[in-house]
DNA sequence: CCTCGACAGTATCGATTGGTAACTGGCTAC
DNA sequence: GTAGCCAGTTACCAATCGATACTGTCGAGG
């Protein structure tokens, strides 16, 4: 018997957890940091619309959460790389899960939902 | 080459689509309907502590999005059956690795957290 | 000399959401 | 007769999201 949460219990952390990796950016981070250390400007530009304010919430987060670390070099101008952890590493395989649902199925939600909204 | 999206671009559906199977509400539902088809109340119970009115826009969300099937009986007391359709079957597989990926790190991630709030 | 841009963010302000608490109607059980 | 079940809805409030503007330091260009 291994030490391990429930996510139907509302007290238990991994709710929380669960929120945190399923949220937005930080899957789209993980999945760019696959391939190697990004600086923060390279996961701006990668995502693509996203506003600094909320990348920056999301990496804190994320390194807070044991998934990236954060190096900062003291150099004009200032450089930030962000690495995935091993910890985030192991998340790749299941975001990448994930995502690759969301562009194969694409089709046949966006069909669902304009029938949906004709039925109206 | 199969017709696919793609999450990088901003302006591609499938973003949506991330955010919405990715949502806490929506993960704890597929989970619960895994074993068959639950009532409105079933579902609130076995989520745990969940608004009414967030469980009825998870539900319509998913409803739409072709996840799932709203069945009313016109009975008193009412009854309204929710029941996963293929697609959202399918998001069964990927949402376990995914729970299952939380329920066996949240130690490591607890752990990371204390760390990185001690070093303030 | 003076301005412009890169970088990694912060500051500020609305707009949009997420969530709580209270209410609905029709029945049934106490 | 009043209390509760069922599947929600409504009114309201707090937290969050996102777009825009700004910071400080430096090198490059005119």
């Amino acid at each position: 018997m291994v030490t391990r949460g429930n996510v139907f219990d509302p007290n238990c952390p991994t709710r929380v957890i669960l929120d945190r990796i399923g949220d937005k950016w930080t899957v789209l981070a993980v999945l760019l940091l696959r391939d190697g250390p990004l600086r923060f400007t390279e996961l701006r530009d990668g995502i693509g619309r996203v506003a600094p304010k909320v990348l920056t919430q999301t990496l804190r987060r994320m390194e807070r959460d044991g998934l990236v670390t954060r190096e900062v070099f003291a150099e004009i101008p200032p450089r930030v790389v962000y690495t995935l952890t091993p910890l985030g590493s192991s998340l790749i395989a299941p975001i990448s899960v994930l995502s690759d649902w969301a562009e194969i199925h694409m089709p046949a939600i966006t069909t669902a939902q304009s029938q949906y909204d004709a039925a109206l």
